[in-house]
DNA sequence: CTCCTAAGTGGCACAATGCACATATGTTAA
DNA sequence: TTAACATATGTGCATTGTGCCACTTAGGAG
């Protein structure tokens, strides 16, 4: 039971999980069973167990192992939202996290439960969110594109081995603009963070791509 | 009271507010006067009043008035730190923030209270703080020390009227390191955040100093 | 063998940077 | 009165990074 006076805040996590598919940042969505805002598309979240969650990324960490099948390396905190008006039961704490899906597992997600699951464009969901999930996507969105600014590359949203090409699009697709392929490949291809695998390319009907995968121990 | 049990955290929010003395970036830290942590330092902090404080950052402003005299103009997250053993009174969650106070008030600071007050380098602070505050004060500086090195000028930091020079000391306090004087003028002389108080010189034992101000409605 | 597609490379103008040096303008001291 | 001094402000140049665009290469499809 959430505490239903103003004595103690209601804390949970939230968390953004992005994927890319094609040349669209998508993010995952469930749709709420129960009030409040039932039926209402939201941001996957827990509410904290002081008992069992270790810390705050604890609790995000089960949120979405509820949902999704695959476990998630990487999970990094994006920022905190509080107040009394943000949802109606009260004075409410919510810490946001972001997670990096690689590619392969976009469909391995969907989880047997009651809510509906749903992957929606991350620049616009569509739905008005439930509570004020809006706004904290739009956060996670935003950190995300400054990251990849600073010229981060975002290894964890790709498969183990990947083309140049294709971490281009993934790039694309958070920046939400196209970027200039020489100037993509001068960057990176001295990058500590991508490996060359040796003879190793993808096929298809062009020339063969070569492939890289991330550095051991790469963090975004 | 706090919570005594794991039902509820305890939800707080710690500020560090940093100055700049000379070429040194500096924090206010307060020493404990009660249990738990007596006497050790600490950034200053404030337990959440749901019934009074809108939201967290207002919690981290009452924080600050009870120790200083002047209001803050400049409060900003940086994270949440969360768990259960980062405080012996149980599950506890701190949102941290940071503010920057302008040279000419740093002296205008201490209140009329039982804590002890000083300024120490941000850096080291010298003592072992109290909690996790030492991992705190260490991502309040390293995100700060990434604004400026993304060309985010400190401008909080500086009284009313300013120097090129006065300002690159701040930045070099907050970077720990020294800038070369002309590649720091050729950026920011051109830049809209910074505004040329037209006849207006800082006098001394040299050539006067064209003044300068911030922009208004500048943020950093 | 030729065409198509995407991979991968090279050139050039321009901007940002690091570093050395030059000039300006006040105070201070002989 | 004048020279020494300290800091402000500006210039020149080599190096490196970036944006833009054209070109070459290596496969598959027909």
């Amino acid at each position: 039971m959430p505490p239903s006076s103003l004595l103690y805040p209601l804390v949970s996590a939230d968390v953004a999980l992005f994927g890319v598919d094609g040349d669209v940042l998508q993010v995952l969505l469930i749709q709420r069973a129960l009030e409040p805002e039932a039926r209402r598309w939201a941001l996957p979240g827990a509410v904290l167990k002081p008992e069992t969650d270790r810390d705050l990324e604890a609790t995000a960490r089960r949120a979405l192992r509820d949902k999704i099948t695959v476990e998630i390396p990487h999970l990094e905190q994006v920022g905190t939202f509080s107040g009394k008006d943000r949802d109606p039961r009260g004075w409410a704490i919510a810490v946001l996290f972001y997670a990096l899906l690689p590619r392969d597992k976009i469909n391995a997600v969907v989880k047997n439960k009651v809510e509906a699951v749903k992957w929606a464009d991350a620049a616009k969901p569509g739905h008005r969110l439930a509570f004020d999930h809006g706004q904290q996507l739009a956060k996670a969105v935003q950190v995300l594109h400054d990251k990849v600014d600073r010229h981060s590359l975002p290894l964890h949203l790709m498969p183990e081995r990947f083309t140049l090409t294709e971490l281009q699009r993934a790039c694309e697709a958070i920046l939400g603009r196209s970027l200039d392929k020489s100037v993509f490949r001068r960057r990176f291809t001295t990058s500590k963070d991508l490996v060359k695998i040796p003879n190793e390319f993808a096929a298809g009907p062009q020339r063969p791509a070569q492939l890289y995968r991330a550095r051991e121990g790469f963090v975004f």
